[in-house]
DNA sequence: AGGAAATATCTGACTACTCAGATACTGTTG
DNA sequence: CAACAGTATCTGAGTAGTCAGATATTTCCT
C-alpha cells in the first residue's frame, strides 16, 4: 500500500484507488438511480426530494436558505433558484425572518408535505425491494451496521478535509 | 421499520430514509471534496481523472468512446463534449477505430500520462492523511471490506434498479 | 445482395449549477 | 453612534451536463 506511484498504469491499478473508485462510483450510481426513480414517480428532482426532507424535519416557521445551503452540497446562489423553482411548483413558499430581515423563511406547503410523503413512500419502496430484500433477512442488521459506520467515517473524513 | 408513513415529518424521520440519506449524502460530500482538492492541487476536473484512470487501464490502443461513457455516469453527448475539453487540453487524443468507421478511438498522450500519476499521489495522499491515518491501524482492514461490501453491494442494487 | 434496425458519435437547444459582484441588513468596535 | 467588517440573499455571466435529433456505419435478416 505504500508503493510510490511511477506510471499511469500503476496509478490507476494502486489500491487505494480503485477502492475508493469503486466506492464513490457505486454510492454515486445508486443516488442517480434512486433519484431519478423518485423524479419519474413523482416529477420533483432528486435535490428537491432532500428539501422537502429537510423542511419536513423543521418545524412551523420552517426555515432560512442559509440552513439549506449547509446541509447540501450547493452554493446559496444554487439554493435560491431551488428554491425559486420549487416555490413556483407550490412545494414550498417564502416568508419574512423575523430575527433578521436579510433572511427568508422557507416552509412547506400542504402539497410540499403531501409531495414529501408521497416521495418517501416511492423511496422506501424502491430501497426495500432492490436493496434490502434480496439480502438475507439476517444480513440486513450487519448492512445497517456498515451504513452507520461507512456514513460516520466519511462524514468525519469531509471534515477534516475542509 | 414496516410502518406506514403518515405525515411530512414521519417521512423525514423514517429509517431507511434517513440511514440511506445520510450514507448517500456522506459520499458524495466525499467525492466532491475530494475532487475539489484535485481540481485545485492539478487543475483537472474529477469527471477528467476519472477518465485518466480508465484510460490508464486500458492498453495502447485507448478505448471507443461508449467505453467511457458505459464506465461513467455520462451519456454520449457529455463523453464528446468532456473528452472535448480533454483534448483540447492535450489530455487525451481521438484515432480512427480500425474496427469500426463508425467510432474514434481515445488514448492518453504522454502529458495525460504524467497527469494521471501526478493526480493519483494528490489523491492517495489525500485519502491517507484524511481518511485512513485517524483510524487505529488494525482498523484499516475491517475499513476495506466494508468497502468492498458496500460498493458491491450497491453495483448490485443499481443492476436491479434499471 | 438489399434494406431495416441498431449503434457510435456529434450537435443545437435547454437546464441547473458555479462564481463573483450587488444589495441590504446586522453586529462590533473605537 | 459612526464606520466597517460580516452575513443573507439575489443576479448576470459562464460552464458542463441532459435530451433529442442528425449522420455515418455496421449488423442482421430474408
Amino acid at each position: 500500500m505504500g508503493e510510490a506511484i511511477g506510471s499511469a498504469k500503476e496509478a490507476a491499478g494502486n489500491e487505494l484507488v480503485v477502492a475508493f473508485g469503486r466506492f464513490l462510483g457505486a454510492a454515486n450510481r445508486l443516488e442517480h438511480v434512486l433519484g431519478r426513480a423518485i423524479e419519474e414517480a413523482c416529477g420533483i428532482s432528486h435535490l428537491m426530494f432532500e428539501v422537502l426532507l429537510i423542511l419536513a424535519r423543521a418545524d412551523e416557521a420552517g426555515l432560512p436558505m442559509r440552513a439549506i445551503s449547509r446541509e447540501q452540497v450547493l452554493t446559496t446562489g444554487g439554493v435560491t433558484r431551488l428554491i425559486d423553482r420549487m416555490e413556483a411548483a407550490g412545494l414550498v413558499e417564502r416568508g419574512a425572518n423575523p430575527d433578521d430581515r436579510r433572511g427568508r423563511m422557507v416552509r412547506l406547503t400542504a402539497a410540499g408535505e403531501a409531495k414529501a410523503v408521497e416521495a418517501s413512500r416511492v423511496h422506501v419502496e424502491n430501497i426495500r425491494r432492490y436493496f434490502l430484500e434480496p439480502l438475507p433477512a439476517e444480513h440486513h442488521d450487519v448492512f445497517a451496521e456498515d451504513l452507520r459506520i461507512l456514513s460516520r467515517s466519511a462524514g468525519d473524513a469531509v471534515g477534516r478535509l475542509r
